[in-house]
DNA sequence: CAAATATAATAGTAATACTATCATTTATGC
DNA sequence: GCATAAATGATAGTATTACTATTATATTTG
């Protein structure tokens, strides 16, 4: 696979130090995921992270200011890596309607592959994107940190999405809604069915999550 | 308004004291709403929440054994508090699609007026809900807490408005999905409409949100 | 009014979330 | 190849958090 990387970018305001300008830089992003993902965000601390590393604490602060500002790196450069695949599926093709129905498989469908072109484990993240990215912007300190710009990628993808429904119904007026209703319900859908199972009806069926948002979206747009 | 306290059951493994069975464990629920909404979940604490309430610390301690469980125990009281307020509305109601309607105004319309039959603010605590209730759930300890049952009172809302589902449409495979769909986007966009505006589309009218998933569920079903 | 129960007052501890300082490596420019 | 800068390591320290424990004083109840 080429590499992706180039494509990311991610708010500078987000760190004091670019993560991918070093080493440890990176190995601080590569063992935040797995971390994370090991004991929860609750229970992260730049501690037990800088012993998974051996670096000292204060070397991770020089990169992050805390880890609420991480988590938001993390989900920024999640959401960012989805924008471009969504360019990439939709690029060069006319329907508008394959273009939606594309960029709703990306957005509906399990991230199976750690495409391991980084040292992002992309799995492992899109877990993290699952369990934990709604604390990143559930804070006191989200209209702040909002004018700053830290949720400019999710709000990119959302605006993408909506773009192609919109040119499919011009005067569909719901179209940001439906498109958050669509990425955040995935996300609590496969929370559900791996932790509290009677709130989703998705073990019957693997793709279900995927067919029920599917439908969702062009029954309302046919309506 | 009669007193509805009665109908409100939580689970007492979310409690050491019961905090409804004296004065000192009521003040505990009312500032703690009142708190959580004015600094955030996060910043939170037992040492302020004494403060704010004159009682040591420990005092607050014997009724709740963290902040987390505080937070389950109210969100409890919430999905309590709204399975009778279903109850009610769906009451000598013949017709399934009627009962429905009116259980999902009570899941999607916003909580205005303060009932205020007791300690508990609605409205406040419905923020809470809107801002932090996914916390409640969202943690490494899930799967120990469902076991639980701490998260029942939530459940039980959700079976009985997809029973309502399936009452209309008897193999409808997608009942507890879109069931959860409703409730926690509902939730998502009035936090949307509130910090993150470019997220939704809910400024342009009040009622939106409402309509919106309204039209979403009765859409599917028709299908 | 005695006994039980609840609350208050106070103290203490390990962990968290940082900030600061200085020594040592490692990279870069001339 | 060496001086200088930049990055990292090593270490220390502090206020706050998240509790637990103990004893004294109220308050309730039988």
């Amino acid at each position: 696979m080429i590499n992706l990387d180039l494509k990311i970018t991610v708010n500078p305001e987000l760190y004091n130090k670019n993560p991918d300008s070093s080493e440890l830089g990176r190995k601080i992003i590569t063992h935040s995921i797995e971390l994370i993902n090991e004991i929860g965000f609750e229970k992260f601390t730049f501690k037990k992270l800088s012993e998974k590393i051996n670096s000292p604490e204060s070397s991770v602060y020089r990169y992050f200011k805390n880890k609420h500002t991480l988590l938001i790196y993390l989900t920024s450069w999640y959401w960012s890596w989805t924008s471009y695949k969504i360019a990439l599926t939709t690029l060069n093709i006319k329907s508008a309607e394959e273009k939606l129905r594309n960029t709703i498989d990306i957005l509906t469908k399990p991230i199976l592959i750690d495409n391991s072109f980084s040292y992002v484990n992309e799995v492992l993240l899109n877990k993290i994107i699952i369990t934990e990215s709604l604390k990143a912007y559930h804070s006191v300190d989200v209209d702040i940190e909002n004018k700053k710009g830290y949720f400019k990628t999710y709000k990119d993808v959302v605006n993408r999405v909506s773009n192609l429904i919109l040119e499919i119904k011009p005067n569909f007026e719901y179209a940001h809604m439906l498109v958050t209703t669509v990425i955040e319900g995935v996300q609590q859908q496969r929370y559900y069915s791996e932790h509290l199972p009677s709130l989703t009806d998705s073990k019957k069926n693997k793709d279900s999550i995927s067919n029920f948002y599917t439908k969702l979206v062009f029954n309302f747009l046919e309506q």
